[in-house]
Order: structure tokens, then C-alpha cells, then sequence
RNA sequence: GGGCCCGUAGCUCAGCCUGGUAGAGCGCCCGGCUGAUAACCGGGCGGUCGGGGGUUCGAAUCCCCCCGGGCCCA
């Protein structure tokens, strides 16, 4: 026979030792692999969809480790619920961040650097090594916090076959007419050398500029100006036009014998500015009046590009360009250096589109004596110097704000047009809102903020002028222009080219086609793709699509992916876009958006902020298991605010479900219990009322657990699985069920407690196994698997059960209520009157407030009489205690607002004031009848709450049942009896001075007062029993034994004892 | 400047969708229990539910404005 065996008993709980043992025993019996060969023999199939981390450094962030543990939660849920699991992670690995790292480690600062000293060929070289080491080592820390996940064989964007699905998609993009190459005003980082998206630009600086007022010269007037503002001189060398406000109001103002133009509500902050105080205002009018208005550029004649310029200097209406609130109302616009600016231009003026600033942030050779400074230093000083000696600067200035930088090496950025790929994104708008409302969000707001961005969509500017990345596919002719997009390497190498010994640059630059058209030589355009472009097409190419067509149709589309809300408008994005350019449909079913993991002051956590938790930290300071539990406890959507604290708190539960297997593990195994004998089906009969509540409890909780893992309510799940143990089995149900474990015998209401326990702690140990894994596997192990061999040697080969309706039981749970509460109640009416619940209480009175429940508390009446030491309950009305003295009642709000409703407040008013006799009335007669400013109202007694006074040998606690009392008249029986648990206890205590098994036997010698001697002889059996006492001598003790002297009410009492 | 989220006891958070006299754990103080005890039970202290306004007989909860924090964008 096999049974329970007390491995945990010995054992010393140490959580870090337990997670090491399993580590090593997943690790040396590929126990991943064994749990995934079991998930891939299902039908039902659960394709998970891996959001790659950004491979660019050895340690991973908090946030990281909290998002997989997520993921793996759910990944280990769903294959415990029998599915066929896809659980490859993923790498993102390309892109700008990576190259800057390998920049600063050659020490090289420009593009020019890299080809000249490093070579590419190194250079992307290194940046593969780099990104590998990366890779390995974020692996082993996603292992070590118990990440069961392909780590084998994970997608990687830099391989080849990845590069090849990624044309597949530019190829889609080019086929359907949507990839184009066109000029646009971008922000461009003149160290790195290449353009930033939209998004990229996410950082700014507080950086000091001029600020500096011009005076643009009517044409054929006088000496009238326009008056200017800007913090860029640098881009005044390629001024087209100035913008006004078709509503403003503007002024022509007389100061220092010049006449200025500029809004009127900007005339006195600009002249305060400039240090002016006597001007005078002789014109005021309509913005729309200066349209037209043509002005002469005070650089004209310095500047070769303003050549091309002047024929468009004039006044332009821009309501969105120009405000009130900075400025002077007329804003100068350069549309080769400004996104606004551009489009103005675009729409209403047509001037060629000047860009004066080189790649390196240097002025171009058509800015004449400004060629060659760099923009945002020389050339704003030779610009400013320029127009002070032309009599053009009206005020200099300096300003700090916020511009922006790259984010990557923080050098302030430059708006310049330049020529870029970009997918027209903009015309599949429509199709991405409609697929995007169709994809299920958790939690719902996450749809808004969707939608929202989508709204707001631009063509994807994917091109940039770098080296790591997916090379762009795109070769032209450099004789006669034609182009072509290549899709994959066969096609390639069919075009007449050859396949490369790697698909990244410079090998790919080698291939050469020969044009169909005019026979010249075709090169490729030298971009690789914006990093983004990458991650977005994972749903298919971490799946080696198109090369590879069934895998990706037969799991396709991916059912579920989580990442934080900052992934809304990234890779939820991306990928979205992706589905759409590639496939017309989205890529994904679900979403679950997770929140942010923040410091202790709910700051960000940021390594420049010093408020950095390292992995290696956490992981040192607090086990796995802690960790996974205490992260998946936050609501999943909210931001996780570091605590180590609230790990701590985590810990202890950990400590008490420790506890609860050992108590199970230890009397199960001296009673020899076999749960493969004896399951729930064969102890049914012998189901006590606590055994029922627990199966209720558990089948309820259960219930409820699948519910929220299924619906993503990741955090209500976790709580289940932490709140459970700790408060029903362990609080209550172990209480409640030691004096059955107790009994000598094998009885049948005892085996009916272990099935029960052991039932319930088994499929506890599974529900809590996909969130901490490392602890369920050893409970496992150690109390479970050496009883039923014939289970799998892993647990997580098991499924998780599935709720039984027949033991959910409302009643028997209200009932359980109700015995906890007049349990507390009773505790609470001891501590009133002093009576220490060692001593046993004669009568326990219970008056109900509602007699109905009158049967179910009888049956409920044992678990109080054991709990609260009573002998006798008696259950009464709530009329019972006549001689109590009534003398007052409490509103209720909740009955009496629907009813009185505008009355209300002067209901209570005059309820306050006559309560005595509101009290007395509701008593003795039901109802209470008022006249309330001439209205008669009828006060019942559902609309208060009576307050009682009580005698003073009835110790009383209000509960919402009723009002329960314990008589505190104390007899003698019940003072010897108590006197016998107040020797049991110190037997107790030495038995465990002595570290005796539980089940050993002893030998009692006694010497005490005679009160003591008639509470010994009155209760012996009792006594004896208790203590496993087979001799008790009421005689001092001999010498050689075990001894102590005590003290008791002030009585002596000598006890020793011996073990037999 | 815009969109979305969060703000509840000293600390960590639940309650808010579906309005009805403010909850848990930890901490602190007092008492009890003791055959899982670095556990457990009872009581106490502790809250302008970020602030203001509105709807309602009644608002932590619904609506509006403001402040602080977070993410994303300008």
C-alpha cells in the first residue's frame, strides 16, 4: 500500500533552496520538453504570439520579467487546459540603439567612421555578436524566473529567413501600389545621420536658444516691416513666406521712426521685450487684410537659394500655423525645415522645396557664406550677426525650451526634407479601424486609445540610412531609373543576381541586376528598414511565411498577445499594419494590455534615475515564486508599483501554505492515508459540515478562477490562488477539522477531513501552477506523486480541474457566515467580560433578529460550541431578554431613503430627536406613527436598528443577525474544567520542550493545590487523553525526569512528564 | 496642448462597471490561543475616498472642471 509520506515535516521551509531543486530537476529531466510534446498532441490549438524584446542589453528590467511572467502564466494555463500551446519567444535585434552601442565601443562617433576605419562588414558583424551575447543572456534570467518557453528555438529578426519574409511584405506594399518614394519634411538626427519616424521622436531637452524679432521689409514701402519671431536663425537663409491669422486683429505701430507690423495682441509683450516704451498705434485691421502683402528678404542678396525664394515672399493665411500666444502673429515659414511649413506650402504656395542643412547638420553649399557651419551654433551666430549689420534684427533674445532629440545619442534634431521610402498607410485607414474595433481588448479603454491613434494616421516614412537593419529591397537602375522590389532570394538570384553569404549589408549592396529595360546596371537603394518594420511582421515571420505556408495558415490568426499600453502605438500597431498591407485582416484576436512597472515612489524606473532595480537584485532578494505571485496580485492593466515590502507580504502566505501541506503531510502519514484508496466518492456519507463548506468554497473559487483566467482578469485569478489556502484552509478549515485529525482511531469523519484535504490541496496545487510553478512542482513532488505513483512526474502535465456544480452549496456557505460570525462574536463578547477562552462558558444565547434562520443555526451550533468554548447554545428571538432596557435606534438608510425620499432628512431629524420613544413604540408595537410638518409617516422596524443595554452578568455583542450574549456566571464545574485545559495546555508546552513526535506516548506526575488535585480527578480521562498520557500520578515528580513548575491563578503547580 | 489610465487608512491595495451609513492585509497598541506556531484569534488607534462643482432623497461609485502621477502623441 502506498500512502501519504511526511516528506515535509523534516524539512526546514527555505523557498530559494525549494526553487533551486526544481530548477535543476526541470532542467536535468527536460521537463519543458516533455510538457511540450504533450501540448502539441492536442487538437485545440492556442497560438501565442511572443512580443520581442529589444536585445541591447544583458540585464533584463523589471517590466520585462513581470511581461513574460504573464505570458507564461497564461501559456501555462492553457496547456493545462489541454491546448495544443505555440509558446516561441521572440528577439527584436535590428536598429539604431544597437549600432549607436557598437559605435561607443569602436569609440566612433559618425556613419563616416564606420565605412572608413571599422569597415560595415565588421561593423554589422560586431553588432550580431553583441545582439547574440544579449540574447543568451536574457534567456537565462526569463528561465530563471520559471519562463516555460521555447528557449531552443526562438525567432530572431536578424536571420535571413526573417530578413526574406520581411520583403515579402515590401514586395505586398509595392504590388499593391502603396510603397513609394517621395520628399517630405522629417526630423533627422545629424549625428546619427538618418531620419526618425514620428514616434521616435519621443525625447526632449530643455535647451537655450535665441530668441530674435526681424524686420522683413515692405516692398515699395517706406520704411514699413513685418515683423518676425524665431528660435531657429538658421532656417531664415531658406525663408519662402510669412504666415498670418486671417482673424487676428494686427497694428501698424510707429517705434523708433519705423513702422511695424504685427498682431495686436502681441504688441505690448513684444515691445515690453524689446525694452520699448514709446510706440505709437496708427492702423489696426483684420489679418486677412495682409494677404498678398510681398516683402523683401533682408538676406536676399547673401543667400544663393533665396534667388529661387524671393518670387514667393509674401503674406500667407495659416490659421493653424499662427496663435496669439507666442510670437509676433506672423511667423516666418521655411517649408524645406518645418513639417507646418510644408504643408502650407504644399496646399497654397508652390515655392521649390529648399533644404539648407546637409545630413551632418552643416549648411549647404546654396547658403553662401553660412556653407559649411554647423545649424543650430556657427550659423545661428553668422545669421544673427548678419542682421544686426543690416539693420534688420528689431530685438535679440535668448529662450529655454523644449526641443527635441534624438533618442538614442540625445543630439538635438533638425526638421529637414529629404527623400525617403514610405508606405501609404494612410489609405488603408479605413480597413485598420474597422479590423481594429473587431479585435477583442482587455481592458476595453485600450480600444479607445486604438482607435484614437488611428484617427491621426500618416504614411510610414520606412527608410533609414543605416546599416543594421533589413536591408530595403528596391533596386534601381542607375542609367535609366527603373525600379524593382524584390521578394525573396530565389527571386533574386532568378533576376540574375546570387544569393549573399548574409542578406544584411554590405554583402546585399554587392548584388547587381541587370535592368530589363535598358540593359544598365541595377543597384540596390542603399536604406535598410525602420526597426519597427521588424517586430510588425512577426505574426508571419516568426513562422518563416511565405517560404513556409502551412505552418503559418494552420495556426493563423494568433489568438493571443500581451504587452504594455506603450505597445498600443507600438507593436499593436505595427502589427496591425502589417496584417493589413500583407493580408488585408488583422493578425491577432486578442490583446491584453498590461501596465508599467514603476519605483516605490511611482516614478519610472530608470537607470538614470538611480531608481534602478536590478534583475540579479531581485532575484537574489526575493525567490521566483514570490516574485511571479506578488506581480501577478496587481491589477493587471494598472501600473505595478515596486514594493519590497508587498513581496514580503507575498512571502508570508507562501510561509502559511507551507504550513498547510505540512500539517496535511504530517497526519496523514502517521494515519496512513492512501488517497488512492480512500478519494471523495467513498467518504461521502461521512462528510461533516465543514468538509461540505470547503468543496463549496473550492468548486466556487475554482469556478471563479476559470472564469477570470479565461476573460484575462489575470490578477482576480491570482488572488484566488493566494487568498485561498491562506484564508479558507488555513484560517478556518485546518481550525475547525484538528479535533477529528486528532482521534486515535481511524474514524470514518476523519478519513472524510484527509480526502477532503487532500482533494482540495491537489487541485489547489494545479490551479496554482501556472503562476508559481517552482512551489507547486515540489508540493507535488514531495506530497502528492509519492502517493499516486501512477501520476505524471511532473505536474505540469497535468490538467486543471474543472469546477463541480454538485458541491457549490449557497446555504451551506451563509451558514459557514454565520458560524464565523457568532464565533467572532462570542470572542468578542469574552473580551468584554474577561472570561479567557480556556475557560468553558455555561450558555451562549443567540437572539434572532429573524427567526427564520432559526434551523439553520442549530446546525451550525457545533462549530460555534467547539470554537467559542461554550456548553450550550440557546437560540431566542430577538424579544428575548425582557428585562432589557431599550433606549435607542439608528436610521437605515438604505430602506428608509427609497421610501421617504425628499423627507428623508427631516425623517432622521425627528427620529435623532425622539428615539426613546421610537425605540419603545417599534417594540411593543411594531411601528412607530409621526406627524412631520402635517404629514403622518409610520416609522417600521425595518427602517432602524435598535440599540440595547444589557444586565450586567450578560456580556452582549450586536451582529447583523441578531444580538448574541454569553452568560458570564462562572460555576464551579466550569472553573474546574478550565482548569484541566490550563494543565493540558503546559503538558502541552513541555511535550514540545521535549520535541516528542506527535504521536508519542507519556508518563504525567502532578503535585499541586488541592483545587488543582479535584480539577485532575474530575477530568482525567480528559487529561489524559489530550496529552497522550498513558500513566498519570498525582505524586512529585522523580527526579530524572522532565519538570517544571508553573504557576496558575496564583496557585502552584509542579508537572513532569516522561515519554514512554 | 491633445488622447487614454491611475489617485481610497502610516504602507500595499480591494470596492467603482450595476449609487444605499467606508473594507482587507501589513504596521502600531491591548488582550487571547498554542500537537501546522517566524502560525492563529479578538479588540483598539487610524480615512476631508486628490480638490472643487453638478445629478440624486442619497455619490468613493455617475457627469463636468482643476491638481498630482503614468503611458502615448503634439
Amino acid at each position: 500500500m502506498v500512502s501519504i509520506q511526511n516528506n515535509l515535516e523534516k524539512i526546514k521551509y527555505d523557498q530559494f533552496k525549494l526553487e533551486e531543486e526544481i530548477k535543476k530537476f526541470w532542467d536535468e529531466n527536460k521537463i519543458y520538453y516533455k510538457v511540450k510534446k504533450k501540448s502539441m498532441r492536442s487538437k485545440k490549438k492556442f497560438y501565442f504570439l511572443d512580443g520581442p524584446p529589444y536585445a541591447s542589453a544583458k540585464s533584463i528590467h523589471v517590466g520585462t520579467a513581470w511581461n513574460k511572467v504573464i505570458k507564461d502564466t497564461v501559456l501555462r494555463y492553457y496547456r493545462m487546459c489541454g491546448y495544443n500551446v505555440w509558446d516561441i519567444p521572440g528577439y527584436d535585434t535590428h536598429g539604431l540603439p544597437i549600432e549607436v552601442q557598437i559605435e561607443k565601443a569602436y569609440g566612433i562617433k559618425s556613419k563616416k567612421e564606420i565605412i572608413e576605419k571599422i569597415g560595415v562588414e565588421n561593423f554589422v558583424e560586431s553588432c550580431k555578436r553583441f545582439v547574440d551575447e544579449n540574447i543568451k543572456a536574457m534567456t537565462e534570467q526569463f528561465k530563471e524566473i520559471g519562463v516555460f518557453m521555447d528557449w531552443e528555438n526562438p525567432y530572431v529578426t536578424y536571420r535571413d529567413e526573417y530578413i526574406e519574409s520581411g520583403w515579402w511584405l515590401i514586395k505586398q506594399a509595392w504590388r499593391k501600389g502603396l510603397l513609394y518614394k517621395g520628399e517630405r519634411v522629417v526630423h533627422w538626427c545629424p549625428r546619427c545621420e538618418t531620419t526618425l519616424a514620428d514616434y521616435e521622436v519621443s525625447e526632449y531637452k530643455e535647451l537655450k536658444d535665441p530668441s530674435i524679432y526681424v524686420k522683413f521689409k515692405v516692398k515699395n514701402s517706406q520704411n514699413e516691416y513685418l515683423l518676425i519671431w524665431t528660435t531657429t536663425p538658421w532656417t531664415l537663409p531658406a525663408n519662402a513666406f510669412v504666415m498670418a491669422h486671417p482673424d487676428l486683429d494686427y497694428v501698424k505701430v510707429k517705434v523708433d521712426g519705423e513702422i511695424l507690423i504685427l498682431a495686436k495682441a502681441r504688441l505690448e509683450k513684444v515691445m515690453s521685450e524689446a525694452g520699448k516704451t514709446e510706440y505709437e498705434v496708427l492702423e489696426e485691421f483684420k489679418g486677412t487684410q495682409l494677404e498678398g502683402l510681398e516683402y523683401i528678404h533682408p538676406l536676399e542678396d547673401i543667400v544663393p537659394a533665396q534667388a529661387k525664394l524671393a518670387p514667393y515672399h509674401k503674406v500667407v493665411l495659416a490659421p493653424d500655423a499662427v496663435t496669439a500666444t507666442e510670437g509676433t502673429g506672423l511667423v516666418h515659414s521655411a517649408p524645406g525645415h518645418g513639417e507646418i511649413d510644408y504643408e502650407i506650402n504644399e496646399k497654397n504656395v508652390g515655392a521649390p522645396l529648399i533644404s539648407l542643412v546637409d545630413n551632418t547638420g552643416k549648411m549647404t553649399e546654396d547658403a553662401g557664406r553660412y556653407h559649411g557651419m554647423y545649424f543650430r551654433t556657427d550659423a545661428n551666430k553668422a545669421v544673427i550677426e548678419d542682421l544686426e549689420k543690416k539693420g534688420a534684427l528689431f530685438h535679440k533674445g535668448s529662450i529655454i525650451h523644449r526641443y527635441p532629440v534624438c533618442w538614442r545619442c540625445k543630439t538635438p534634431l533638425v526638421l529637414r526634407a529629404t527623400e525617403q521610402w514610405f508606405i501609404a498607410v494612410r489609405r488603408l485607414k479605413e480597413r485598420l479601424i474597422e479590423e481594429a474595433r473587431s479585435i477583442e481588448w482587455r481592458p476595453n479603454w485600450a480600444t479607445i486609445r486604438f482607435i484614437n491613434l488611428l484617427k491621426e494616421l500618416r504614411d510610414w516614412v520606412i527608410s533609414r540610412q543605416r546599416f543594421w537593419g533589413i536591408p530595403l529591397p528596391v533596386w534601381e537602375c542607375s542609367s535609366c531609373g527603373y525600379r524593382h522590389v524584390i521578394g525573396s532570394v530565389d527571386e533574386l538570384v532568378e533576376l540574375g543576381g546570387h544569393k549573399p553569404e548574409q542578406l544584411h549589408r554590405p554583402w546585399i549592396d554587392r548584388v547587381t541586376l541587370k535592368c530589363p529595360k535598358c540593359g544598365g546596371v541595377m543597384k540596390r537603394v542603399p536604406d535598410v528598414l525602420d526597426v519597427w518594420f521588424d517586430s510588425g511582421i512577426a505574426f508571419y515571420a516568426s513562422l518563416s511565411y511565405p517560404r513556409n505556408k502551412e505552418l503559418y495558415e494552420s495556426l493563423k490568426p494568433v489568438d493571443f498577445i500581451v504587452e504594455g499600453h506603450d505597445q498600443i502605438r507600438g507593436w499593436f500597431f505595427s502589427l496591425l499594419r502589417s496584417g493589413i498591407i500583407g493580408f488585408d485582416e488583422k493578425p491577432y484576436k486578442r490583446v491584453l494590455v498590461h501596465g508599467f512597472a514603476l519605483d516605490e515612489e511611482g516614478k519610472e524606473m530608470h537607470k538614470t534615475l538611480g531608481n534602478y532595480i536590478e534583475f540579479e537584485e531581485l532575484i537574489s532578494r526575493v525567490p521566483r515564486d514570490v516574485i511571479r505571485l506578488w506581480a501577478m496580485n496587481n491589477t493587471i492593466w494598472e501600473d505595478l508599483r515596486f514594493s519590497w515590502k508587498s513581496m514580503d507580504m507575498v512571502w508570508r502566505s507562501f510561509n502559511i501554505i507551507w504550513n498547510v501541506f505540512t500539517f496535511a503531510s504530517t497526519y496523514m502519514s502517521i494515519d496512513n492515508f492512501d488517497p488512492e484508496q480512500t478519494k471523495l466518492e467513498d467518504v461521502e456519507e461521512a462528510l461533516q459540515f465543514e468538509d461540505k463548506w470547503l468543496l463549496s468554497r473550492f468548486n466556487r473559487l475554482l469556478k471563479e478562477y476559470h472564469e477570470a483566467m479565461k476573460d484575462l482578469r489575470l490578477h482576480q485569478a491570482a488572488r484566488i490562488v493566494k487568498d485561498f489556502p491562506v484564508e479558507d484552509i488555513s484560517h478556518w478549515y485546518i481550525r475547525l477539522i484538528r479535533r477529528r485529525v486528532w482521534e486515535e482511531e481511524a474514524t470514518k469523519s476523519k478519513l472524510a477531513a484527509y480526502a477532503v484535504l487532500y482533494h482540495v490541496l491537489k487541485g489547489w496545487l494545479l490551479m496554482a501552477a501556472p503562476f508559481i510553478p517552482y512551489t507547486t512542482e515540489y508540493l507535488y513532488q514531495k506530497l502528492i506523486r509519492p502517493a499516486e505513483p501512477s501520476l505524471p512526474e511532473t505536474i505540469h502535465l497535468l490538467e486543471i480541474p474543472e469546477p463541480d456544480d454538485k458541491w457549490i452549496d449557497d446555504e451551506v456557505e451563509q451558514l459557514m457566515d454565520i458560524a464565523r460570525k457568532l464565533t467572532e462574536a462570542s470572542a468578542a463578547a469574552r473580551m468584554k467580560a474577561g472570561i479567557k477562552l480556556r475557560r468553558p462558558v455555561k450558555k451562549l444565547i443567540i437572539a434572532l433578529k429573524d427567526n427564520s434562520l432559526r434551523n439553520t443555526i442549530e446546525r451550525a451550533a457545533q462549530i460555534v460550541k467547539d470554537l467559542a468554548n461554550v456548553k450550550e447554545i440557546e437560540i431566542v428571538g430577538i424579544d428575548f431578554f425582557e428585562n432589557m432596557k431599550v433606549y435607542g435606534v439608528e436610521p437605515n438608510y438604505k430602506t428608509m431613503g427609497p421610501e421617504f425620499k425628499k423627507m428623508l432628512r427631516k425623517v432622521i431629524a425627528y427620529v435623532e430627536e425622539n428615539k426613546e420613544k421610537v425605540a419603545k413604540d417599534i417594540v411593543e408595537h411594531g411601528e412607530h406613527k409621526a406627524e412631520i410638518e402635517g404629514t403622518v409617516i409610520k416609522i417600521l422596524p425595518k427602517h432602524v436598528e435598535l440599540k440595547v443595554e444589557y444586565p450586567n452578568w450578560l456580556s452582549t455583542v450586536e451582529t447583523d443577525i441578531g444580538i448574541i450574549g454569553i452568560d458570564t456566571r462562572l460555576t464551579k464545574d466550569e472553573i474546574l474544567e478550565g482548569y484541566a485545559r490550563e494543565i493540558v495546555r503546559r503538558i502541552q508546552a513541555m511535550r514540545k520542550d521535549l520535541s516528542l513526535p506527535v504521536d508519542a506516548y507519556i508518563e504525567v506526575w502532578l503535585e499541586a493545590d488541592p483545587e488543582f488535585i479535584e480539577a485532575i480527578e474530575k477530568h482525567r480521562n480528559y487529561i489524559m487523553t489530550e496529552t497522550r498520557a498513558r500513566n498519570l500520578r498525582l505524586d512529585k515528580p522523580p527526579e530524572e525526569v522532565y519538570q517544571k513548575e508553573w504557576e496558575v491563578d496564583g496557585k502552584r503547580l509542579l508537572i513532569g512528564i516522561k515519554k514512554i
